[in-house]
DNA sequence: GTGAAAGCGCTAACAT
DNA sequence: ATGTTAGCGCTTTCAC
């Protein structure tokens, strides 16, 4: 490594001894500059190594060909999520730029002071994920995936209902009857349709629910443990549980093992999400899986799409990603009659 | 979404009745500005959800606190670095952008373009991941996680020699003499040090390798996949294979299941880097610990470092890493004779 | 304490 | 076909 000064524009056509207009020319439209001039620019570019500086041409052209993800940490959904993103990108003249937002940044719209300094002079249109609400004011184009409110115009979603449904019918088809559910975090729009999905499924099978069979579970192994405890503790505990992710499923499976209660043989258990942690219980959970990386390349060419018909702004779109059973072996038949 | 102009300084300056300068002294140092000035400029900041532009200010100010990451792609051995690198950002003031080359980008000297584009007006310092050459020029200060050569003043590597040789070793120590290697990249520095870790721990063990049984892996499952079936179906196939890295050690275990071979008890297997995956195998990989982790907080520490002493330019500096083995389940004695 | 003005590196009219 | 000029949004002297 050298540190060296800036190679700019300036030294380029010092060298080829043109204007700088005429290097600018050459490097971005290349018309109306005669061959020779072009080929001596194109040397002495070559020669001294210059690229222009993201910020200074972005600063006056207004089109980057960068698209930005902004993330609050590296955590395996949005890993899974941004590989989605850049094997589209890496089709297209698009670059891919991923910032990291510091973690509690002033909580809740730390998305609105991100987009806002990357947003038009750095960036032709960013993807947010999982931000806390997508209702963020922009000079370019925005993609939300799974934002934690109903708020995006332009989002991906997946299908959180009919994935509940299947995971409830899949029990319900086992011969369970006495479900018990795990719901998710209280306020997120997941939560509340995955919960919709299980009610309807047990509605539409004519299965009673019972209320105290529920439990909030959080969508966090800490908060899942207690109601967890308590579903398995009753002496009326239901023959299966469906938890609305996977997380609380694998504490699901912790307490029970600490209780000597073995899944599926006592009850079984369905999780949500497919994380790669889902294979690793024992036994290995059958959950729905939401493709996230299906959802990164959505998010992707949506936004695409977005920055193609900048002028026109197209309708506000969702695209809603299926859902799928993984069965693996935590599920059952109930146990016969004790 | 709101597609809406960019909110600017100018606005910020209107609103508040005051000049552009001083919205910028109120938000860059705050000194020699009236209380009062300065509470409405806050206001009015606030009231326009105002946030400066990167490019704008750091164009200006060569300063940004913004540090960027350059990688190929996100794969395993990328994103536990980043997670490395993240986890001692978050605690500074300076924010983590990741750039994602494009895969093949001019192949090699892609670095140099980005650090280019990105360096000096865009961040305060770079960290090249696996670059093929750390030899670029910059106005920035530069560190290399492990390069593909030697070049690099400022780097981090872990210490592949010795972690190859342990590796050798324990299948050594467990009775193989018959041991094949699906070798690295050709070309670069780690894929060469590992594999003069086998030869050298072999020799010292006075087992002879066999050159047939020695395959290029290519450190992606895709480039593994050939040799690792040529290894397994020949009819004096070895009785342990050390894989250069994780991801072709992850391919073989596929090869092997798909040709009915079982791990450890027809073949034993020990790859490298300890990636999350390695544990998701069926079964789970013996494998070298590289602590990726690690080697992404010193980068970043190194950095930090040098962007702090950016007068005195300290002396180059190269931290090795240690590596140890961590057993799991894919290495036993060899089978007795057939 | 505040504003006017210069200029960071670059692109896009507009001249020539 | 090439150069001159204005200005993108911002920070930073330097006057007042």
């Amino acid at each position: 490594m050298r540190i060296q000064r800036r190679i700019t524009i300036s030294d380029v056509a010092e060298a080829a001894g043109v204007s700088i207009a005429t290097v600018s020319k050459v490097l971005n439209q290349g018309y109306r500059v005669s061959p020779s001039t072009s080929t001596r620019v194109r040397e002495a570019v070559e020669q001294l190594g210059y690229t222009s500086s993201l910020g200074a041409s972005s600063l006056r052209s207004h089109r980057t060909n960068v698209i930005a993800a902004l993330v609050t940490a590296i955590e395996p959904f949005s890993v899974e999520l941004l590989k989605g993103i850049s094997a589209v990108i890496h089709d297209t003249e698009y670059e891919l730029l991923i910032y990291v937002g510091g973690q509690q940044r002033s909580e809740a719209g730390w998305e609105r002071a991100y987009v806002s300094r990357l947003g038009d002079t750095l960036t032709d249109g960013t993807i947010l994920v999982t931000p806390s609400s997508a209702d963020v004011a922009s000079s370019v184009p925005l993609v939300a995936v799974d934002p934690h409110d109903g708020s995006a115009a332009n989002a991906v979603l997946s299908d959180n209902l009919t994935g509940a449904r299947i995971a409830t019918d899949h029990l319900l088809d086992l011969g369970h009857r006495r479900i018990g559910f795990l719901s998710g975090r209280a306020g997120l729009e997941s939560a509340r349709a995955r919960e919709q999905g299980f009610r309807s499924a047990m509605a539409a099978a004519g299965a009673a629910v019972d209320e105290s069979l529920i439990g909030v579970g959080g969508y966090r192994a800490k908060s899942a443990s207690a109601p967890a405890r308590s579903l398995l503790t009753r002496p009326d505990r239901p023959t299966a549980v469906f938890a609305a992710n996977d997380l609380s499923a694998i504490e699901f499976v912790s307490v029970a093992t600490e209780l000597g209660l073995r899944i599926p043989d006592d009850v079984s258990l369905v999780g949500f999400d497919n994380i790669p942690e889902s294979l690793l219980t024992d036994p290995p959970l059958t959950t729905v899986d939401q493709s996230i990386h299906d959802m990164g390349a959505a998010a992707a060419n949506m936004l695409l799409a977005l920055i193609k018909s900048e002028d026109r702004p197209p309708a506000p779109s969702h695209v809603v990603l299926p859902t799928r059973l993984v069965i693996r072996r935590s599920t059952a038949p109930p146990p016969g009659p004790r």
